[in-house]
DNA sequence: AAGACGAAAGTGGTTGA
DNA sequence: TCAACAACTTTCGTCTT
């Protein structure tokens, strides 16, 4: 592969750090998160030399469950076999062939389709490929199970996927899978929450700090504000002001805190927006906030500063 | 003039009888 | 199945910078 260094479009740095589980590229020097889907192009697996070589790569490509047989299968006959071939063999041969077709059955045609689909949407909201690989399976096991049957393929990958994103601490907000995907948000709310309870996937409750890179990166917040953020959320977690709240407010309000508190004041709009949700809900965390946590003094203090 | 604030009414989803 | 309920949104008027 070339090797070309990429530079931070923001500093021009190449101090990137590149968080694969996430698929955020980080730079290091201004905080800003370069590309948050990034594909991986790295090889898998060691690439062994000459000797022995061929022997030891024996494993094959890696088993998958983003193919619908899950990498596994094999066509039964390209036509370059059929002149190798006469007499009982070549019966045989066809027997088999037929065979294969026959157990292409719904389950596997549904499979493949649904899996393009999947692989389209994620792709389009740069998740990384564990998240896509989980959802897949996710997918697979809601097919096996029937639990497709009455619902759209599309709403079901959708769930599947904000399951997954949930499960690996990457979440996207059901509005984002929404424009993904074209399904309503409270269809994949909905199916989301068929599916995990019918195959007993427990869902942690998201945690508002993983969107803080997210939208900080978004309104081009400094690290240092991001980890202000961060820790204010830790303490708005021991007072108990994060349950049954959603998370993406409290999230936004941290932020619009932690950035007041570091001079660089973003208006409650704009941070609405990155966070998609409404001013008011941010005044209302941001106003328990400060009860709760005495950032009054803090608030006046920065004030003074300028 | 723009942003911050808060009250009031409406929406969609959960829960418990 | 229905009613109560909490969280969040929308809308709008007022205050602050």
């Amino acid at each position: 592969m070339a090797d070309y260094v990429k530079k931070c479009p923001e500093c021009g740095g190449i101090n990137l750090f590149w968080n694969k589980e996430k698929g955020e590229v980080i730079c290091k020097d201004c905080g800003l998160v370069v590309e948050d889907k990034m594909i991986d192009f790295g090889q898998e697996w060691r690439e062994f030399d000459s000797e022995g070589g061929e022997s030891r790569r024996r494993a094959g490509a890696p088993m998958t469950y983003t193919q619908y047989d899950q990498g596994l299968g094999t066509e039964v006959g390209g036509k370059a076999d059929l002149g190798r071939l006469s007499g009982k063999s070549r019966n045989k041969f066809f027997r088999l062939r037929k065979w294969q077709y026959r157990i292409s059955t719904a389950i596997e045609r549904n499979l493949k389709l649904a899996l393009a689909e999947l692989k389209r949407v994620a792709s389009y909201l740069k998740l990384p490929r564990s998240v896509e690989e989980e959802s897949a399976r996710i997918y697979t096991m809601a097919v096996q199970r029937g639990l497709v049957r009455g619902r759209s393929m599309e709403s079901v990958v959708s769930g599947a996927l904000y399951a997954a994103c949930r499960r690996h601490e990457v979440p996207r907000t059901l509005d984002e899978l929404s424009e993904a995907s074209g399904i309503e948000k409270k269809e994949i709310g909905r199916t989301y929450r068929f599916v995990t309870r019918e195959l007993g996937i427990s869902i942690l409750p998201s945690n508002p700090a993983d969107y803080i890179p997210r939208f900080a990166s978004a309104l081009k917040l400094s690290p240092e504000t991001q980890s202000k953020s961060i820790e204010i959320l830790e303490r708005a977690q021991k007072a108990e002001l994060t349950s049954g709240r959603g998370p993406t407010g409290i999230a936004a309000a941290a932020l619009y805190v932690s950035a007041l508190l570091h001079g660089e004041k973003r208006t409650q709009r704009e941070v609405a927006d990155v966070a998609g949700v409404t001013e008011v809900t941010i005044r209302n965390r941001y106003k328990e906030l400060l009860d709760r946590l005495n950032l009054e003094k803090e608030i006046r203090k920065s004030k003074k500063r300028k």
